[in-house]
DNA sequence: AATCCTCCTTAACTAAGTTAAACAAGCGTT
DNA sequence: AACGCTTGTTTAACTTAGTTAAGGAGGATT
C-alpha cells in the first residue's frame, strides 16, 4: 500500500473489506491485512473495533452530507427532503448491510452537525418552527432507517424464502388477502418513492408550512 | 431448572438473558447456565446461535400480533394502525437493544402471517387496495424500526453525549437553529406520538379510504 | 551520540461459536 | 432379563476474533 497507516486510512480500509465481503467479514485482522498490516498495529490508530465501526458510520453521514451540500439549492423543503431520504438510502445501499450496521450511530462529527444549519434556515425561512423542521427531519430517517433495513435483509435472505409462489405454499389457503399482498408487493425503487411520497404527504399536512395542526 | 431442555425453553432463557444484561450477553454458554446446562447441550435443540435469535425474533413478532388481536376490534383502520405502532415500539422497548436485533428479522411463523388476514379485511371492507394496506402497514413498521433504533441507541449511549450544553459546545455559536432543535427536542412517548400522528396523516392523505392518489 | 517518539511486530490471553465423541438413562423388542 | 436404539447431555477440543504486553526499528530531537 502506501507509506504509513493513518487513522482516516483504517477507515477507509474498514469500509472496503465491508463493501467487499459484508459486516461479518470486518475483522481486525481482514482490515490489517487489507493495509499489508498486522492486526494490533490498527490498535495505534483506534482505539478499539467499537471506535472503528463509530469513525466508519461518522464516514457514511459524511458522505450523505457531502452529497446533500454539493447539489444546487432546490428552494423548497419538499424537495429537500425527498433528497435526503434518496440520498441517504443510496449510501446504506451502497454498503452491504449499510442501514443495520450505521443506523443509531452517534454522530461525532461536528462538521456533520453544522451542515444541517443551511438546511434548517431554509425551513425556518419558510415559515416552519425549528422544531417542526427537527421532526420532519427525524421522521424521514427513521423511515429510511427502517425501510432500508428491511430492504437490505430481504435481499440477501434466501430468495426462495420470500418468492410468492414459497410463500403461498406456507400460507396456506384460507388467508387470500395475505396471500395476494406477497404478489401485489412492488420492490426497490418504486415502492421506496410511493412509500416516501406518502410520508411527505403527512409532513405537508402537519409540520410544513400552512396552517398548523 | 424443570426436567427436560425444549426448543422454546432455550428460547425463553435467551429472552431472559437479554432483558437482564443486554444482547452482548447472549451467548451458548450464558442461555445454556440460564438453563442449568452445558452450552453443546443447546445444539441439540437449535442448530446454530442465529437459529436462535431467529427464533427470539419470532416470538417477539408472535406476542405483537398477541397485543393485537386480544384486543377488542376497533372499527377504524386508523385506530389499528396506531395500536399497531405501539405495540411495536412497546415490545420492542422491553428488550435491550430490541429494535435493532429484531428488526428485519425473517418471520417464520406461518401464524404471525396468517393474523394478518383480519387486519387487511377490515382495510378491504373500508374499499381500500389490498397494496395500499400492505404498504401502510410496512410502512409504520419501518417508521417504529427506526425510531426505536435511534430511541434505544440514545437512552444507552453516554447521556452526556446528548445533553444539551455538551452539544451546543460541539456545535459551537455559529450553528445557532442547530444548537436550538438540541433543546427543543422532545424524547419518549411525546415525541413517538407526534411523529406517528404525522405519518398516519399522510397515510389518510394517500392511502386511506376516500379519494384515490 | 544518546535519547525519544512513532509505528509496527511477535507472542499470547480470553471469550465465544461450534464439533466430535462418549456416556447415561429410558424404552421397546426379542 | 438382556439387548440395543433413541434421546439428551457431558467433556474435550478446535477455531476465530478482540485485545494486551513487550519489544524493536528508524527517524527526529537534543
Amino acid at each position: 500500500m502506501a507509506k504509513g497507516v493513518t487513522r482516516d486510512g483504517v477507515v477507509a480500509a474498514a469500509l472496503a473489506v465491508l463493501d467487499e465481503h459484508g459486516i461479518e467479514a470486518v475483522t481486525v485482522r481482514a482490515v490489517a491485512a487489507q493495509l499489508g498490516v498486522r492486526a494490533p498495529a490498527l490498535y495505534y490508530h483506534v482505539r478499539s473495533k467499537q471506535d472503528l465501526l463509530d469513525e466508519m458510520g461518522t464516514e457514511i453521514n459524511r458522505r450523505v452530507v457531502r452529497a446533500l451540500t454539493g447539489r444546487p439549492a432546490s428552494g423548497s423543503w419538499h424537495d429537500d427532503l425527498i433528497a435526503y431520504a434518496r440520498a441517504l438510502r443510496a449510501e446504506y445501499l451502497a454498503h452491504r448491510d449499510g442501514a443495520r450496521t450505521f443506523s443509531g450511530t452517534l454522530i461525532t462529527d461536528v462538521d456533520v452537525l453544522r451542515a444541517q444549519e443551511p438546511w434548517l434556515r431554509r425551513w425556518t425561512a419558510a415559515g416552519v418552527p425549528v422544531a417542526d423542521a427537527a421532526d420532519a427531519t427525524d421522521l424521514v430517517t427513521a423511515f429510511v432507517v427502517g425501510y432500508v433495513i428491511e430492504e437490505q435483509e430481504r435481499a440477501q435472505s434466501d430468495p426462495a424464502r420470500y418468492a410468492p409462489e414459497e410463500r403461498d405454499q406456507r400460507v396456506g389457503g384460507d388467508a387470500p388477502l395475505v396471500a395476494r399482498t406477497g404478489h401485489a408487493r412492488q420492490t426497490g425503487e418504486a415502492r421506496f418513492e410511493r412509500q416516501l411520497e406518502v410520508l411527505i404527504a403527512g409532513i405537508a399536512a402537519k409540520l410544513g408550512p400552512g396552517p398548523r395542526r
